[in-house]
DNA sequence: GCCACATCAGACTGATCGTTCTCCCTCTGT
DNA sequence: ACAGAGGGAGAACGATCAGTCTGATGTGGC
């Protein structure tokens, strides 16, 4: 009884191979591609899968997409966006402007994709649909992230300045979206103006 | 010869029952539920128009989807969003800033369908498509509308001010797609504090 | 009445979609 | 060596999609 049962094991942690194929080519499609656009077809080709392999570790395309949602809620916002704000500034006020800074290196990039939870929330209208809902609290999410920095740099109504910082933020990107690689500069300028106006907390 | 020959008029003005009807059921679906999510079936059912009748006005769904995007561009920027403004204020900074005002009582209207121009050009994701294309270029009218009252506004640099404006205005439009019914006047306030800032043309 | 044309109703094609099924191969632990 | 599980290849299913074809029904101008 003592020794763990190597086949549950195996079963309650599934080997990564077939799966971790899965989840790269369906972050890479789902990414660059949206999600109706993509079918299981292509990630089954591109992934060198079995078709029954996929089904075997996702339920349905639904289960595959919220996968995705999950990783690019790690892969973007914590191991990217968090990461390149912390590492360009350290001052709570440098880090929001930075957020911009980071976000004209990724305008500029090639392979420039947009926010996929902003796609999915506008591919999946129906409030009720779970992906509408994951993307909707990835986004909150994202919040988070800025209503913290907010607290940290002693502004006043954390949450308000967040959602005004996340619309800089959307509405930057969705102009990348159409071409205007300068749009986090605009942003940022106008972040700047904002931040300066901004009420502080009384100490 | 003077008299005009009635089925040659007939033909270049095209009655305008069937195709109105047509027009106006695509209009309210595309607009609510987006392009790929509404199928020629559920346009031909709701319309009560026979299927070779829809595809003798418009040859393809693509055409179709066009024609929607132009009658988007009459309604919602120049009937509705032109003219609301230009009715709620007279001086250029007012009206611009009288958009958020009109966006306001759009984002807390029951049946908030969101940019149709902006869901466009993330649904057909591809640059080179032609409905991405169209989408693109009715956003960019939208900022032309902008420019024109920034120049009126004697503010420098009337482009790069339209492109501003455009971040906010499309910013607030997806966080109200969000649920952040608010979003208009968080836009609104941020637009202030810029347009205030804005530099302005030496007379 | 008659002709031309728009419209309607509905079956139909071919492609694609998500999903399931069957069969075979290759590991791995004992 | 053997059992069992994981994975691979591909056929197949039912649904849905855009788009076509046929044939009947009105309808307006001569």
């Amino acid at each position: 009884m003592g020794a763990a049962d190597p086949s549950l094991v195996g079963g309650a942690v599934p080997r990564p191979k077939a799966r971790e194929r899965i989840l790269a080519t369906a972050y890479e499609l789902f990414a660059h591609r949206g999600i109706q656009a993509v079918g299981i077809d292509a990630i089954v080709e591109q992934s060198g899968v079995a078709r029954q392999t996929l089904y075997r570790h996702f339920n349905s395309k639904q289960a595959l997409v919220l996968a995705f949602l999950e990783r690019r809620e790690q892969l973007w916002t914590q191991d990217w966006l968090r990461g390149e704000v912390e590492r360009a500034a350290t001052e709570p006020e440098a880090r929001l402007l930075a957020i911009f800074d980071v976000f004209d290196g990724w305008f500029h990039s090639s392979d420039f994709e947009g926010c996929s939870f902003i796609n999915v929330l506008l591919e999946a209208a129906d409030p009720a649909d779970p992906i509408h809902r994951a993307g909707a609290a990835y986004l909150a999410g994202i919040r988070e992230f800025i209503k913290a920095l907010a607290e940290e740099a002693g502004l006043s109504d954390p949450d308000g300045f967040a959602r005004k910082w996340h619309i800089l933020m959307k509405g930057s990107i969705i102009s990348a979206g159409e071409g205007d690689c300068d749009a986090a500069r605009r942003a940022r300028a106008m972040a700047a103006v904002v931040l300066r106006e901004q009420a502080r907390r009384p100490d």
